[in-house]
DNA sequence: CCCAACTCCTGGGCGC
DNA sequence: TGCGCCCAGGAGTTGG
């Protein structure tokens, strides 16, 4: 059983389980790691959060002192609301914020490929990918011909232009290789035509929401605010099937590396052209 | 500017 | 059975 990344459905449901909780809340202590991924959770003890939103992968909590406290989920990332600490300690909770609302809100994260930062409201310029973050999915004003342009900026694989961040926020490894089977374009493709990127655009739309309906997939380490596994798991087609049936077309889907990234597609309905 | 290579981490899977 | 190797992954960093 392979970790599963958090991407854009699994954070929005992560935001969406703790907005209801986190609002008002005033940490009254907090903690971080001590690496420099960590550490900054330290800093905001005695504010009190007012937001929450998502841009992409990241969570952006809006504080009283006009400051963020931003936080990415990396790859085994938990944010999650817990009544008090566990005892023993978990050795994994690498930041924690405790609050005045009869809980706390904690991270944890195994492999700390997760990162949280405190910010001036907007200044994203320590977090590079978050400062130049391309469109969310669901902005009306991302048209197929402004993501078509994108994607011809580049001569980068398109799964791989995909995985950047720049021509649309929030879609990692799982929804690339799904939005790309379902738009029947094979991730090797380096340029795309106009019809292609729409279907593209089109197919990211629909994976990502029917995985925000089904809580986020779970895989192993996935899990929503309260703990909960997503339901997305069962509703996958291509990602993680290597082998299996093409379920349009029964060929055996096949997967290899692309640009240090596992990837899966069917070599009959995602033909490289 | 663009892009590729490297880095960070550690549990789990696998080969021997 | 047990040891040890090595992979997976997003994004930051570095260097060409």
């Amino acid at each position: 059983m392979l970790p599963t990344v958090p991407e854009l459905p699994e954070v929005e449901t992560v935001r969406r389980g703790l907005e209801p909780i986190v609002g008002g809340a005033q940490v009254v202590a907090s903690w971080g790691h001590s690496s420099a991924k960590f550490a900054q959770a330290s800093e905001i003890t005695g504010v009190e959060f007012e937001s929450i939103t998502r841009r992409g992968k990241y969570l952006i909590m809006g504080l009283d002192d006009g400051r963020e406290l931003v936080v990415h989920l990396g790859m085994t990332g938990q944010l999650t609301w817990v009544p008090e600490p566990a005892d023993p300690p978990d050795v994994y909770v690498r930041a924690w914020w405790q609050t005045n609302a009869g809980g706390r809100l904690q991270l944890r994260d195994v492999r700390r490929f997760g990162r949280i930062a405190v910010v001036d409201a907007g200044d994203y310029r320590s977090m590079p990918t978050l400062h130049h973050l391309g469109p969310e999915p669901f902005d009306a004003d991302l048209s197929p011909e402004v993501f078509w342009a994108s994607l011809k900026s580049t001569n980068r694989h398109v799964k791989t232009a995909l995985l950047s961040q720049r021509p649309i926020a929030g879609v990692g490894n799982i929804y690339a290789d799904e939005a790309c089977w379902l738009a029947q374009v094979s991730p090797l493709r380096r340029r795309v035509t106009r019809a292609q990127a729409s279907a593209l655009l089109d197919a990211i739309r629909e994976v990502l929401a029917a995985a925000i309906a089904n809580g986020g997939t779970t895989l192993r380490d996935y899990r929503t605010a309260d703990g909960g596994q997503g339901e997305n798991q069962f509703h996958l087609s291509c990602y993680g099937r290597s082998g299996e049936p093409c379920v349009r077309c029964g060929t055996a889907l096949t997967s290899r590396s692309v640009d240090a990234r596992t990837t899966t597609w069917c070599p009959n309905c995602q033909p490289n052209r």
